[in-house]
DNA sequence: TTATGATGTGTATGCTATAAACATAAAGCA
DNA sequence: TGCTTTATGTTTATAGCATACACATCATAA
């Protein structure tokens, strides 16, 4: 039968305007995620959007959870490509900034208003990438399996500030070429090495 | 003569939206900062406002400057107790934590929505105190002087997303004891002073 | 085939931001 | 002193947004 322009039904509504708010954030981050804005996008009505979404927030929700799985699924795919353990937690570490950098929508959406709880938890979480990049820190032996969560809050308040502040808009934000955020890895890793003996 | 409960003329409008929009914020964050409920927290119609700010956007930049004016208030406060250079780093690094853990609130509105350019650059700057407190690392000859810019920028980044992941309300949230803190600020300053030995 | 549930539309309500026109009071000036 | 101007408020109107409610359409299962 011939193409017909529009079904009732949409098909697959719920992962339309997923897409459709991925898109928005890319180019305008959290500016236009509005339920209004994202139906009109893929042609439905505002309505339609609450059989899938409990609310505005939720929808939102969802997005920010995609756009975080977006980023470990970089991180992911850059550690793959590292053997040594040190090289592995830089390469999250990096990934995770120019994630920031290149894609500064994104990065937003990912990390504001997660207020709602996301619902598949399971999914790959760039926490968790990081978390375990600092576990096998310590199964080599760099550091000691107490202080595992102090190295992982240490190393990933560092990296998640400088993709913040090196991804706003501020005229006094950090510089982000690739010498300076090599030296910012270089620095966490003292930190993340180095605090016994430098304790006072 | 008698009180009068209404003056047609508030008398001091722009103040009086500005601390209760500080008051809104210290007690539930960036929620209630609209136009109309701020104007009728002062008695005073939604229209009033403009004389005073051009957009609604405008009234909460104002609002998170005031924000991060107090934030850098405590800093000065809390460096200006500490004599020697370290220890001033850390008293300021600290405090900008503890305002975080102890005004989630106020943090969130400091850091949120900062587009509008502030009108008052003058004024204290969290940022300004954290620099000046690097700088003084330098002129104590604990840091180069070519690396005062990167050192500020790791600093900065650490202990802003430290606070951020601290104050938030993700049950995965770093610890947030005087310990903890207290080791995340060993570790920065490992990071500060130790790079190149480590540096490969 | 027909009943039912899932998924869509249209319309109505109440909220917010803000533009336009008007009101009041205070300050400058004759 | 009285008139005019300016700053600062109010009221009213418009437009956008989220969302409750009633109804429409279609797919599937009895």
């Amino acid at each position: 039968m011939g193409t017909m322009k529009t079904k009732y039904h949409h098909g697959d509504l719920e992962e339309a305007l997923l897409a459709a708010g991925m898109r928005e954030a890319r180019s305008t981050g959290t500016r236009n995620l509005g339920v209004n804005s994202l139906a009109k996008e893929v042609n439905v009505s505002a309505m339609a959007v609450y059989r899938h979404f409990s609310s505005g927030e939720g929808l939102r929700a969802s997005i920010s959870q995609q756009a975080r799985e977006e980023l470990a699924r970089r991180m992911l795919k850059a550690i793959a490509a590292e053997k040594d353990v040190k090289n592995r937690f830089r390469a999250s570490g990096r990934t995770y900034i120019q994630f920031a950098l290149k894609e500064p929508g994104l990065f937003a959406v990912a990390f504001v208003a997660c207020n709602e709880g996301p619902k598949r938890e399971d999914n790959p979480s760039a926490w968790m990438v990081f978390q375990d990049s600092i576990l096998d820190l310590c199964n080599a032996g760099l550091i000691e399996p107490a202080e595992v969560e102090d190295v992982a809050a240490f190393a990933w308040a560092a990296v998640h500030g400088y993709a913040i502040l090196a991804s706003g808009s501020d005229p006094k934000r950090p510089k982000s070429n690739e010498k300076t955020i090599s030296q910012l890895l270089d620095r966490v890793w003292a930190g993340i090495t180095n605090r016994r003996e430098l304790n006072k």
